[in-house]
DNA sequence: CATGAATGAGCCTTCATTCAT
DNA sequence: GATGAATGAAGGCTCATTCAT
């Protein structure tokens, strides 16, 4: 008498839905202020849901967490393929890094909340790196063809670099703070036309 | 109610001494394996002392976290201090850092898990902080003067950049990847000599 | 507000009926594994209803119990009557003990977790012991009159102990452990004839 | 480092010894009266402790169950063994059981609290049962020694038939009922001299 | 009516801190 | 001064019950 499993499920309910979203962003909000090992209590009320709810959508601490860091992870990705048609390789590079560090800037603390609360062998943190790995990867393979990059460099590098970057730095200035670090970075890696760099 | 005078107080009792000691120790060792949220109970057991002396020593676990915090930062500190008399001051700027990645590695996650404990508007972030800013500040006048490094670099720069892309590795692999990435950083911010830098 | 007068109801729904049959069997077996903490969700579930469902058939977990505990006792009962035709009283007894038995064995669990968690001043307590006493009653007396059964024995007497050695047996065994157990305590009671009894 | 184990540690303190004996008194009041899914801080506030002393003492509700039921086991295994000298045997078994029924008559409930909270399967039930088991194996090896008592009887029987009588008594008059109750097993098994039995 | 999401009271458990010995 | 027991606030989690869809 088991509903098939391939069946598409019914459309869940509205309030459902509406409550996942809450949960999200206001879990992002918390954790973005008071660390990751805010309270989920307090993660309900700023979502204005009880707290079985909250426990109802994600059942471990774990899972909320996973959820909303997906979230954050996604919103890079995308950004570094939109930058995929880009003409010049290394500014491409460059614009996906600003455009990260904007990104960032925008939700202060969570992303450092989040690398910091994650478990490293997880399959959530497996997922980011990986997602995040490769769109950096085929960026910096158009940088190197036009032999415009440093071939020793990985996009590992480069990716742990920019986090490690943002980790440290916090408050206002945090944006025009991180973008001056990278560049410094990036003029290290690069040569030629348009780059900023130089001494 | 203040002690008579500028008397200088009793020297403490050696097992005093030695007490806060095992406390130190333990607590390091204790927080770079279970992370800052350890308990003090736990420190206290690892000590070998009961918890009613953890609190005599330390009266909060915010003063444990501190002292034990300073330490760590006053061996990087001096670290510096005794690579001012180098003679190539390029060289010994790349020196302090590999030294302090050794140090760091040597303390796996016990400066993460500090880095994330403590509060940056706290008096030991200060600190540490300035301290070490200071440490690196002279360092790098020297490169500066002998026009081997870009004029836009601040010890900041330098400090928070190390800081981040140690934050971002862990586990095994920790020290040669993080100098790989922090030499791939400062090759694009000296030129001349002995850098190990280059396309 | 009163429905309109003494009309006969309407016939409930099909499908209503088939729920509470359904609610029914599955608390039953729930409660025999789980014992009489388990969880409503999980009875609904077992069921294959929502539970909303459940609650509008039951408006309290103390009714689902209820219901389903008077279930149980009403085929103890409906045994007994059975058993008030045949010829020999003693053997009849006897009869109804082991076929008792048999009864429980089958739900192992089931009256165990029902006993305990039934409030001993509660209408259907009150229901089933008189059920089941008035049924030993009618057996009892036959005995007694064929001067087969110690006078000072009660109907009580015989289910209690009855009951007593069913709640401290558990698992495979159960039904041949209680039946000698019950043997034995008939044994002492009755003379004469077919009785298994004797030293 | 570690105080050798078999040293004859420091006598424990004074507080901590009036705890322990004030939370086992008080969790045994409460166990008889609310059942064993009483709540732990309702034990702790009846023995006027703090609920953390409580889990100091016993860190699981399994702990405290087991020191509690270890003492009610032990209170009758010790009667059994003061009876063992009596010269009657029959006499004795009758005097154990009876001295049996009013010790569990005195703190009415406990003991079916714990006979139905204990996990069948825990070491305390090994425990006790082998204990039980024991005390009247000895007693009753007298009285088949004498050619009183039906050879086929174990001392399972005996203890478990007993047990279950006083499961299903509660409230007044328990000890009345159910010493009838297991006089009435007890003639069925016995014969001769001075037992009360006969129809 | 059926459904299953929302709610929140209440129990469990941990641990920083205090205090008697 | 050292010790470790006592304390209780606070967060985690479950589940009976209510209510929107």
């Amino acid at each position: 008498m088991e509903r098939k499993t391939e069946q598409p499920r019914r459309r869940p309910r509205a309030d459902y839905l509406r409550n996942r979203e809450r949960l999200l962003t206001a879990a992002a909000e918390v954790f973005r202020t008071h660390g990751g090992q805010a309270t989920l209590e307090g993660v309900a009320k700023a979502a204005g849901v009880g707290i079985g709810t909250l426990y109802r959508h994600f059942p471990t601490r774990e899972a909320l967490f996973e959820a909303v860091y997906r979230r954050e992870i996604n919103e890079m990705v995308a950004l570094a393929e939109r930058l995929e048609g880009e003409a010049d390789p290394v500014a491409a590079l460059r614009q996906w890094v600003h455009a990260n560090i904007r990104l960032i800037a925008t939700k202060q603390g969570m992303l450092t909340a989040l690398a910091l609360a994650v478990d490293k062998s997880s399959e959530i943190y497996t997922y980011s790196y990986t997602s995040l790995t490769g769109a950096i990867a085929r960026l910096l393979a158009r940088a190197k063809e036009a032999g415009r990059m440093r071939e020793d460099v990985t996009p590992e590098d480069l990716l742990l670099t920019l986090i490690g970057m943002c980790l440290v730095r916090t408050g206002p200035g945090f944006e025009d703070d991180v973008t001056r670090l990278a560049d410094l970075f990036l003029d290290g890696l690069t040569k030629g036309q348009g780059d900023s760099g130089g001494m």
